[in-house]
DNA sequence: CTTTAATGTCTCAAAATGCGACAATAATCG
DNA sequence: CGATTATTGTCGCATTTTGAGACATTAAAG
């Protein structure tokens, strides 16, 4: 077992979570940067060790983001031997202090269970933890470069966004209450990395039958104004 | 750490596999019986401290099975704190004269990484370890109760093959070198688990490209002998 | 008032799908 | 040995879905 500030943790065991957010035109993910490394990362922490695994995530999202009850799906689990790298995180623990024997154990392997996350931009006030400078959102397509295996994370969470989209992903939480048709087919453009016909996804999404339609918007730009949208539930 | 016939082994971690195959007209998985308990399980393991997770999946799935190069996926990681109950450990442990305490990290809480695999039902020669009776196929839709989560898991196991029928899964996996049509259908009729029209089930496999034909067979069965197939690749 | 560009909808062709029907075939049975 | 029977490969047809362009409508900009 592993302490930190007092609390036992399971050892060589972490979650990552990859916490997708749309702005503009373009998907994003919230990373931390650490304490004077210069080193990227995707936010993660420890399991406690009476904590259920999603609990735990559940648990630190909250700490990050502000946020309760957001969709949340773990996708993989990875478990190669060489992934810690032990010179990035001594470099971490090192700028933050810690380099006392009681955290040695971080220095371990450790086995990463990795989820995403969907959440409304707008609602986030991101927080950084101790020994985090910042904890800000990047476009997906323009990543800095990142410690340890957390680049592929990223990769194979966006392959999972890509593969669930026609079925199981609840595509809503990236967008405000009510949105604009263009709106939603550009989410669809950006996690399919690929233009779709708008008369033909317009109808498709109308024929669903899980939007409803609200009133025109007064919305200041120029041009035929748009309905409004909402998903049913 | 724990130890197991002198290998040290990572504490908390383990996984466990459903291992699919299909028989007579039906899906298939492989269980283990522990001596003298009563007890039936995915088959499972532990890794060791310096081996990559995949790999020591893949270790267990050799022992098990004697294949090597089978179609493996990871598809969830088990982590709730009340997944383990120690009492079917312990009935475990004590029917095999393992209730030192040298053996007793096995009681701790496990998260498990779960996978599953596609394999050749004939190809198979399966092997009890030193704790279990037997490991023996059993019928998907009538299977024997299960320790702690395995119901779960094996669910789980079933929706995401269902999931990916379409996409990903290589299906002849699960079949001969050489299969006729009627087969084909059958798998996806039993993973799907719904009748598919006969005409229109062949007449998409074939506009895919991705199946050979070969001479008829002369199957002995009565009436028209149907053609054998193999996937191309 | 005219221009411009975004929007909602429509039409048409092409492709995919659901479902039944038909002829061909090979073992079985009278 | 010929009729029966059940399975196979294929086809036809109606329906549905999809891709792509076209049109009128609209609201801001010039």
């Amino acid at each position: 077992m592993g302490f930190l500030n007092g609390i036992e943790y399971l050892d060589h065991l972490a979650y990552d979570s990859v916490i997708f957010g749309f702005a503009g035109d373009n998907l994003k993910i919230l990373l931390m940067e650490y304490h004077d490394t210069a080193l990227f990362a995707l936010p993660g922490g420890f399991v406690q060790v009476d904590e259920d695994l999603n609990d735990a995530v559940r648990r630190g999202l909250a700490e990050r983001t502000g946020l309760q009850n957001v969709y949340l799906e773990q996708f993989y689990t990875f478990g190669d031997a060489k992934r810690n790298l032990t010179g990035e995180m001594n470099k971490i623990l090192n700028a933050n202090n810690l380099g006392d024997d009681s955290v040695k154990w971080i220095l371990n392997r450790f086995v990463s269970v990795a989820y995403l996350a969907l959440i409304n931009y707008k609602n986030v006030n991101p927080r950084p933890d101790e020994i985090s400078d910042s904890c800000t959102w990047y476009d997906v397509n323009n990543l800095p470069p990142l410690i340890q295996d957390h680049t592929l994370i990223v990769e194979k969470a966006l392959m999972t966004l890509q593969s669930q989209l026609d079925h199981k992903i609840p595509i809503f939480e990236l967008l405000e209450e009510q949105f604009t048709m263009a709106e939603l087919q550009r989410v669809y453009e950006v996690i399919l990395n690929e233009s779709l016909h708008r008369g033909s996804f317009q109808r498709k999404m109308l024929s669903l039958g899980i939007l409803k339609r609200h009133e025109k918007q007064f919305n200041g730009g120029a041009h035929k104004a748009p309905y409004l949208y909402s998903f049913l539930k």
